[in-house]
DNA sequence: GTCTATATTTCGATAGAC
DNA sequence: GTCTATCGAAATATAGAC
């Protein structure tokens, strides 16, 4: 009786650091680059000893990794509203209100995967050439499938996905030059919806699914 | 006779050193970092001795500075494709091939800025709020004017220029993930023409100016 | 599992001969 | 203007008491 529940609270412990160990890690990566972020920084963030945080990952590398594995499946995740939609409008729809609402609310994360790809992703390049690439093809399939049944234009499928990355990305990674030529203020509420709409806008009715 | 010609012997020696400094410099902090780029790394990439980039820039901060001090004045100059245009097909559309151009033969300061920007702009804030501030702004009107005399869809212009630079830039930022996409393989100058001409159907279609 | 003290490496920057 | 040798600071990582 002892043995498993000694286990289970140890585990118990574990998660819960190594849950605020990657949130710290999350944001100094994703706010100095991974050579600019330092163990010590990670772990005044966290408010643990910089010994604890190498208790429970071995090496700097292998923290990044985690913080960036942990982004790629957010990602992944929204690929759902883009399946078993009826057509592009709603589909392609739901993907870029998907998107957004992550820009908003995982900023750090979409940082620390742009900062990943932009050096030529030293880390998670299986990844690019497995997972993405498998997601990559299946929504394109889906796309000109959508294009054969005439509910849109007949766009290059990668170049529409692509756009839709790199616009709905956008409101996170150049968050803080957003901010500046709002005047110094974080896009409000409403500013997110029209930020939306005008994106959805635009693409729908680019791609001739309006 | 003897003085000034030492001096402007001299003086070309030191604009072609710079020039070799901050070429090697773009790259090596394009592909590692601020923090992860090392003096000797670019010291190496430049085929100098460390102690010799000193001598040019006497701190890491100026000759990162410097570099992209030089991507911002590029970003400037494509705006001239925007002006004197008489509609928005014929001046966006200057404007992203140009964008599109310069993520080509530029990709290594993109990815500078894009990091930079994406760090909190700790260098350049003050071009944020100034230069680029009144360049959007300048733009802005344009797109208004374009809208007012009902030669497009009533926009917010700043979710298209948005819109403009995340997709151009993307190209050069997510180049890497674009290649892995490709099959390994850099977009060919037919695919690269592809890409030109699906970004401004998409775009131009969208705001109603096609 | 926690934390102080420290070993080891590496980096930015400089001194000083040439 | 060039380059070798090196200093001092700061980083990752570990040892070892608790």
């Amino acid at each position: 009786m002892t043995a498993p529940e000694r286990l289970s609270k140890r585990d118990a412990i574990r998660r819960e650091n190594e849950r605020l160990i990657l949130s710290a890690a999350e944001k100094v990566f994703a706010e100095a680059g991974f050579g600019g972020a330092t163990m010590q920084l990670i772990a005044d963030m966290a408010g643990l000893p910089k010994a604890n945080l190498h208790y429970y990952f071995a090496t700097k590398e292998e923290l990044y990794r985690r913080v960036v594995q942990e982004i790629f499946e957010i990602w992944l995740h929204a690929a759902d509203s883009f399946d078993n939609a009826p057509d592009p409008a709603t589909g392609i729809g739901a993907y870029i209100d998907a998107k957004m609402d992550i820009s908003r609310r995982h900023p750090h994360g979409s940082k620390v995967w742009a900062s990943e790809v932009m050096h030529g992703a030293p880390v998670i390049q299986d990844y690019l050439e497995t997972t993405l690439r498998d997601w990559t093809e299946g929504r394109a399939k889906v796309i000109e499938a959508w294009i054969d049944a005439g509910l849109m234009d007949p766009v290059d499928p990668r170049h529409l996905l692509y756009m839709l990355w790199a616009t709905t990305q956008h409101y996170a990674d150049f968050g803080h030059q957003i901010e500046t030529l709002n005047g110094g203020r974080p896009l409000s509420d409403r500013q997110w919806a029209a930020a939306k709409q005008s994106v959805k806008a635009i693409i729908l009715k680019g791609i001739g699914a309006a």
